[in-house]
DNA sequence: TTTACATCCTCTAGCTACTGTAGATTCAAG
DNA sequence: CTTGAATCTACAGTAGCTAGAGGATGTAAA
């Protein structure tokens, strides 16, 4: 019998948290003491961690509550546990990719910076000059 | 003279999101024809260009802020501008890390799925365990 | 048993950085 | 003059929490 306060120590979770994933459903509503405090059980605890690595692994909640789903039926087929991984995956690299442009961008101009005035700071003329910009008019992503 | 869909295309930025711009500040008030509509100059196509690139390379309007301040004072010293710029850097470099461990981590679980029922699932089995998992209780991190 | 005090409760509002919608108006071309 | 795309304001919604007010509860020591 666990308190929220417990749980949320034990999880790495704020106690707001634990009750905002109530309130979306993506927790169950616990038991309660006689003065209406919530009491939580090893079953809730462990769903909490799953959530939380979850969401450290990057999965949105939407992917989590599916991943919960299937982990509620295990009679159904692994493959869509599969495909959202995957999906993620791809999400992964594809940030990943973005960030290692971005890097070299802010490197370039980080080692560019001579110290003076901002009149002739190459970090501003960077920021101002698209042109030796990789980056097309895409999505500017998390 | 642009109207404000002309200069959207030509920022890659929605219409909407450079109403808002204005309306947090970021972007002037504009002139105005007659009957209302905005209409818009080259300064502040540049403007809006720097803000754009500034967005992809991470920064957030808080530090765009800044920087449009410094650009706007070309009397001050660069060096904040340098120091915005390394801390995002930091920041860049540090998400890279983070996304590096969780790629790694999520090509072992969708390696080793093997295809069966949910209850052999070894990705869903992988976020139910956090011993393997290298990442501490800290921040998850956009 | 009383008292102190940490923890809990609900409810509401706020955060970032937009995005979408409704319903009315304006602009430019034909 | 008409048509239709673009614009206007105002407000609501998104994800995923986080913070605060103001009050109730639980527990351990005096």
């Amino acid at each position: 019998m666990l308190t929220i306060g417990s749980l949320a120590k034990k999880t790495g979770t704020k106690v707001q948290t634990i009750r905002y994933y109530e309130q979306i459903g993506l927790m169950p509503e616990p038991g309660r003491t006689e003065g209406g405090q919530r009491r939580y059980e090893d079953a809730e605890l462990d769903r909490l961690s799953f959530i939380r690595h979850s969401r450290q692994l990057g999965f949105s909640l939407d992917a989590i509550r599916e991943l919960l789903d299937l982990s509620d039926h295990p009679e159904k087929s692994c493959d869509e546990a599969d495909a959202i991984a995957r999906r993620q995956l791809r999400q992964v690299e594809q940030r990943m990719a973005r960030l290692k442009a971005l890097r070299t961008e802010l490197k370039r101009m980080v080692h560019e910076c001579s110290g003076g005035r901002t009149a002739d700071c190459r970090v501003l003329e960077v920021l101002r000059d698209h042109s030796e910009c990789l980056t097309e008019h895409d999505d500017i992503g998390a």
